[in-house]
RNA sequence: GGCGGCAUAGCCAAGUGGUAAGGCAGAGCUCUGCAAAAGCUCCAUUCCCCGGUUCAAAUCCGGGUGCCGCCUCCA
């Protein structure tokens, strides 16, 4: 079986991928606190971690996917006070909200989505056990984490105990027993949503829910923690802290932070945040576009979004797509022979595919696997220039495009979107008389049809094979 | 101030010790009634700068410079 290397940000560099379990892979990704629309940024992880998945999937593993909603806090608080609606259903609306928008990017479901709000008796077991264990104190309505008691404090983030405390730019609770220390329940606020708990009516504190989510659903030591690089400190570190005081045992296995999603030239555009909201792109771009432009590179690095960004990545997209739609007619009228150039080509295009699979195995290597796509949509090019028409060849070809391009990635898109059956007959009926009237040597009216056609948003290219058209 | 990361052609972007993938843009050619698509060729002696290690470095080490993230809610 392939060996898979993950960057893992706890050792800071490739590990060979061992699961916890033998052909399974569990997965804990931090997601979204459902307070206002989706954006890219929310879009990009989602549509790595569903390559991911899909990858191991493709190599025989299983997948486990836990991704949470963090439904109780600050800002949806402060939302529901401002608008006078009930916090729990601005979340409910937002979750619904994100979901569409997810389902819109073909980013396939979490198999859990556990929200905080349903898991009060989890979260409170878990700070009661921190607190039996000494390593958090109670303190008022409070109960803060002790990071003293966790000598490990700061191994995920590279940081010094001595230097956060020193680092402390806002004005320390004077509760805590050490600026470090951190929130586990907070007291509730007159007009919050509170919960019953042994240190009186309040809610849990930012870190505490995956905590006890992520022990309910996934149990120990699982395999993928995933989240945006920007939560390493000081979410992840708590988080950390929290589980393995309380369980004796690693959180997780291996720690994949994505990179952040920045935005240039914010001027340009007042409206900026419409413009970045997903529920905005997926009306103006195709899904497959977007995905392709989020998985153009490596995950772990800075991506960057600005106007015209899309359109400039549409050219590399269309080429990919172009090569796979022309594969599916030349296989309707593809031959079976075979000569050594077939044999050559074949070859060729074996060696390519353990290539993408080698850059996927390699730190979920994206964006080096569409360079290797692009050395696959060359090669058959070339091969049905120099007349190559062999099936096997051509099926070679389209379903390394098929598996990878399409099935993995999600960046293919469906011929047939946008039409109907009815307007292919028209279509063709018209393309017809049109090669009558070339034929004629009567191009001033085939370059009208073709013309107007464009004006519709069909285009006609001219091939040896005879006319072919695309939306 | 502390921690982490990044710096590769006009643009985007791979590449963590063996002599610079890929895409876009650009130039030339082929094919074509034309156009489009496609193919071929060309397009970084060089990877921010300065030292060092090594037979060999974009890749490792040290020092600069610049940028980003985190230390406060954040995917």
């Amino acid at each position: 079986m392939t060996k898979i290397q993950v960057y893992n940000t706890m050792t800071q560099r490739k590990e060979e991928f061992i699961p916890r379990e033998p052909g399974k892979v569990s997965i804990y990704v931090c997601g979204v606190t459902p307070y206002s629309e989706t954006h890219l940024g929310h879009a990009r992880p989602s549509v790595v971690w569903d390559v991911i998945k899909r990858f191991f999937r493709m190599m025989g593993y299983e997948t486990l996917h836990v991704q949470n909603f963090t439904d109780v806090d600050d800002k949806i608080i402060a939302r529901s006070l401002d608008e006078g609606v009930p916090a729990l259903e601005i979340s409910k609306k937002y979750i619904a909200e994100y979901l569409s928008d997810m389902d819109a990017l073909g980013v396939e479901r979490a198999d859990i989505y556990p929200k905080v709000s349903e898991h009060m008796p989890e979260i409170i077991e878990l700070v009661d056990k921190l607190v039996q264990k000494e390593h958090a104190y109670p303190a008022g309505g409070d109960v803060f984490f002790h990071v003293a008691s966790f000598p490990e404090y700061g191994k995920l983030s590279k940081q010094r105990l001595e230097e956060l405390r020193q680092g402390t730019r806002f004005e320390v609770d004077p509760a805590k027993r050490d600026p470090a220390d951190f929130a586990l329940w907070k007291e509730a606020k007159p007009g919050e949503p509170a919960w019953k708990s042994p240190w009186g009516e309040g809610r849990p504190g930012w870190h505490i829910e995956c905590s006890a989510m992520s022990l309910k659903y996934l149990g120990e030591a699982f395999d993928f923690h995933g989240g945006g690089d920007e939560l390493i400190f000081p979410h992840h570190e708590n988080e950390i802290a929290q589980s393995e005081a309380a369980t004796g045992c690693d959180l997780a296995r291996y720690w994949v932070h994505h990179g952040m999603l920045n935005l240039k030239d914010m001027k340009m555009s007042k409206s900026i945040g419409n413009v970045i909201a997903v529920k905005e792109l997926v009306k103006r771009y195709p899904k497959e576009l977007l995905r392709f432009y989020l998985l153009s590179t490596h995950y772990r690095s800075a991506l960057e979004f600005y106007d015209g960004k899309l359109e400039e990545v549409s050219k590399g997209w269309t080429r990919l797509n172009d090569a796979f739609l022309a594969l599916q007619d030349d296989l309707a009228r593809s031959t079976e022979e075979r000569t050594s150039f077939d044999q050559e080509t074949l070859e060729k295009l074996t060696s390519l595919e353990a290539e993408v699979v080698a850059a996927l195995a390699d730190d979920f290597n994206t964006a080096m696997a569409f360079g290797v796509l692009f050395e696959v949509v060359r090669e058959i090019n070339g091969y049905k220039h120099r007349q190559g028409n062999t099936t096997e060849v051509l099926q070679k070809a389209h379903d390394i495009l098929q598996t990878f391009a399409g099935n993995i990635f999600g960046v293919l898109q469906d011929k047939k979107a946008g039409s109907d059956g009815l307007a292919e007959s028209l279509l063709d009926l018209l393309l017809g008389l049109r090669e009558e009237l070339r034929k004629q040597k009567n191009f001033a009216l085939s370059d009208q049809i073709r013309d107007q056609l464009a004006s519709l948003g069909v285009t006609i290219e001219d091939t040896p094979q005879g006319p072919r058209w695309k939306v």
